[in-house]
DNA sequence: CAATAACCTATTGACACAGTAGGTAAATGG
DNA sequence: CCATTTACCTACTGTGTCAATAGGTTATTG
C-alpha cells in the first residue's frame, strides 16, 4: 500500500508543475491549493530536495521548483525514493535478508516476475502523463 | 508489502499440496518443514479455514487438506483472503474513505489503472502453477 | 531590518506486524 | 475407555511504522 508520503510528493510534483512558471513556490501555497498540513509537507519536501527530485531557496520569494521537466521524471523514482523499496517482498527488497531456501522456494519467481511488472509500470509513467 | 501472513499462507497451501495424498496432513509436519513456528501458523491457518481455504480435522489423523484441486485456487484469492485487500491507496481500499478530490484528482485514474494490473496478474496465477 | 520562507530536531498517539503463552475441545488408535 | 494427538480459542507483548504536531533556527530579500 503507498503511504501518504509518495501519494502527497506525486500531488506536489504536479502541483509544481501546474503553478510554476519557472520560478519558486512557496510551501504555503501548495499545502493550500492540496489541502495538506504544511508541517507535513515540510518532512516530506525535505526528503524530495535531498532525492534531487526538487530545489529549495531560503527566505523571501523563496520556495519550491522542479529540477528537470515533467517529462524527465518517472512516477517510479518519485515513488521509490518516498516509499523506500517498491518490492513486494522482504526477500527482494532487503539485500541484507538472507533467506535459507531461495534456492528452492517455489514462489520467489512469482514474486520477481510481480515486481519486474510493478516496476515496469511505475518507471514507465512519466509526470507529465499525470497532468 | 506482501506480509508474512500472505507468504506463509501461500507456503501452506503448496506444502500440503505437494505432501498430501488427499488424507489430512497435521500443522507440525508442516511447521517443520516449512521451517515456521507452528503456534504462528496456527493463526494463519485459522483464518485459512475461515476463509474456505482449507478444512481442519481435530483428533489423531486429523490436521489439514485443501478443498479444492490446486488449479482452482488463485493467488490473488489467497492473498487477498490474508492480506485484506490488495488496494494500492486508501482512495481505493477503503469504500468508507470518501476523497473530496476524487473528481478532479490527477493520480487516480493510475492507481485504478495499476490495481487492475495487479489484480489480474495474482488472479491470473493459480496454486497449481507454483508447483 | 523585518518579513518571509526554508530547514532542523524532537515528540506523540494510534495501529499493524510477528510472534509467544497457555489453555480447551474434539477425535481416534490401542 | 483413556491417553495421545490434533485442532481450536483467547489473550498478551514488544517492536516498528505511519501520520502528524510542536517549536525552534537559519537564510534571503524587498
Amino acid at each position: 500500500m503507498i503511504s501518504t508520503k509518495g501519494r502527497y510528493a506525486l500531488r506536489v510534483m504536479i502541483d509544481i508543475a501546474q503553478n510554476s512558471d519557472g520560478g519558486y513556490i512557496p510551501l504555503k501555497d501548495i499545502a493550500e491549493r492540496q489541502e495538506i498540513s504544511k508541517k507535513y509537507l515540510e518532512i516530506i519536501v525535505k526528503d524530495m530536495v535531498a532525492g534531487g527530485l526538487l530545489k529549495g531557496a531560503s527566505g523571501k520569494g523563496g520556495g519550491y521548483k522542479l529540477c528537470r521537466k515533467p517529462d524527465k521524471y518517472s512516477v517510479g523514482e518519485i515513488l521509490e525514493l518516498m516509499e523506500g523499496s517498491m518490492s513486494s517482498v522482504v526477500c527482494l527488497a532487503d539485500k541484507k535478508f538472507k533467506c535459507p531456501r531461495k534456492k528452492s522456494c517455489e514462489t520467489l519467481p512469482m514474486w520477481q516476475e510481480y515486481d519486474e511488472m510493478v516496476h515496469d509500470f511505475f518507471y514507465g509513467k512519466k509526470l507529465s502523463d499525470l497532468i
